[in-house]
DNA sequence: CGTATTTGACCAGCGC
DNA sequence: GCGCTGGTCAAATACG
């Protein structure tokens, strides 16, 4: 079995986000990679075809978590490491992406109420003003953070089994909390985007409630992962991953094992949406599969809550499993105290997150790499 | 026969 | 209060 703790828990502390974000880099168990470190020349610079198009690689993320601010008696003791702060850090990073360039809303993930996972291939650069993107940009209620350099897709010369052949070529990340008002701007000055976005974005961002009813509600009691209100308090959610990637499968082996429990077709999506328990006994994570409906390719998976267990052998060792990937994913990211910085927070969801896989599968590399690539952003 | 999945019913939050 | 919606439950069903 592959794993690869390193590829977070190695890396080094927190960077101060923006000029790093550029030339970020990170290491997984195989090989230091630097996919989404691509030289600037190998973003083409042709206007009318933007290079996104023939980019099907590229990642977003946007993490968050909640601040204490806005969260008052958001129950730390839920916490193990009896946190009062939820750090937020809001980041969206685009792969192909840069001043110039035109951008696509590709995709919208609609949740009443709440936008956990809004996917966003954005265009149309220099006009936020055009009301269009400024949908955009209040969709997202994030700021973004947009890449500057593509990575060229590397061509798969191998065969792929079967769970590679659903291989990665997009990949999003969104760890979702209630947001709140200490959202982390992160590079501003790469690209007038993210400030716009803290214009039209952000403000609803900050005074909008998502809709945090039913992540919780039920959850709180369950469990010890649930983030619920304190007496009085707003309701937090529960801070969310969301994962997009190309598959021709739905079921994608996290290297966790899930017992399906429900399915229902949500507004807005005639694919299904497919609830998912962790089979773990005590283990309150849940998550729920969709595909997107402007690409039946694109499976979209979110997940909620914290694995109370490590990966459990018999799936994530690789065995006989199909393991394309395994995230193990905890995003209960607090820090124990409101002085500490967002970076610790970061860096503790840094430490949330390692691969499991085949390392002798090209694509699972692909896939890891971005998803690594991805978290190496969030820690920016 | 044990386990996993399916699927309709039910529940709860929110907006009108 | 009612309807809409997302999420969950649990009996029925399918599968190995």
């Amino acid at each position: 079995m592959f794993r690869s703790p390193q590829a977070f828990g190695h890396q080094q502390g927190i960077r101060d986000e923006d000029e790093s974000l550029g030339e970020f880099s990170f290491q997984n168990g195989t090989k230091q990679a630097s996919c989404f470190r691509p030289s600037s020349a190998s973003i083409p610079s042709d206007e009318h075809q933007p290079s996104w198009m023939h980019q099907q690689h590229y990642t977003t993320i946007t993490t968050t978590t909640k601040s204490e601010s806005t969260a008052p008696s958001n129950s730390n003791s839920r916490h193990p490491s009896g946190s009062a702060h939820h750090a937020q850090a809001v980041q969206t990073l685009q792969r192909r992406s840069d001043d110039g360039y035109k951008w696509r809303k590709y995709g919208q993930k609609q949740v009443k109420g709440s936008e956990p996972a809004q996917l966003l291939q954005v265009h149309v650069p220099e006009m936020p003003h055009e009301e269009e993107d400024r949908e955009i940009f209040r969709w997202t209620h994030y700021r973004n953070r947009i890449q500057r350099h593509a990575q060229p897709s590397k061509p798969q010369s191998t065969t792929r089994n079967l769970a590679c052949a659903q291989a990665t070529r997009s990949l999003m990340l969104e760890s979702v909390a209630t947001p709140d008002k200490s959202s982390v701007s992160f590079g501003d000055d790469d690209l007038d985007l993210g400030s716009q976005v803290s214009k039209s974005g952000v403000d609803e961002f900050e005074e909008e409630e998502p809709d945090a009813k039913r992540w919780n509600g039920k959850q709180e009691g369950e469990g010890e992962e649930g983030v619920s209100s304190g007496a009085g308090g707003r309701t937090v959610r529960e801070p969310r991953v969301v994962v997009q990637t190309m598959s021709e499968i739905d079921i994608l082996d996290d290297g966790y094992r899930w017992r399906k429990y429900g399915q229902k077709v949500v507004k807005g999506n005639p694919n299904p949406r497919s609830y998912y328990k962790c089979t773990t006994v005590g283990c309150p994570v849940r998550k729920h599969v969709e595909r997107a409906c402007h690409d039946l390719r694109a499976v979209i998976i979110t997940y909620e809550g914290k694995h109370s267990h490590d990966v459990p052998a018999a799936c994530g060792s690789g065995g006989q499993g199909s393991s394309s990937f395994a995230m193990v994913i905890r995003p209960t990211a607090t820090t124990s105290s409101p002085s500490e910085s967002d970076a610790h927070h970061q860096l503790h969801l840094q430490r949330q997150i390692r691969w499991v896989g085949k390392p002798s599968l090209h694509s699972i590399h692909r896939t890891q790499e971005t998803m690594s690539s991805a978290l190496d952003m969030i820690v920016q």
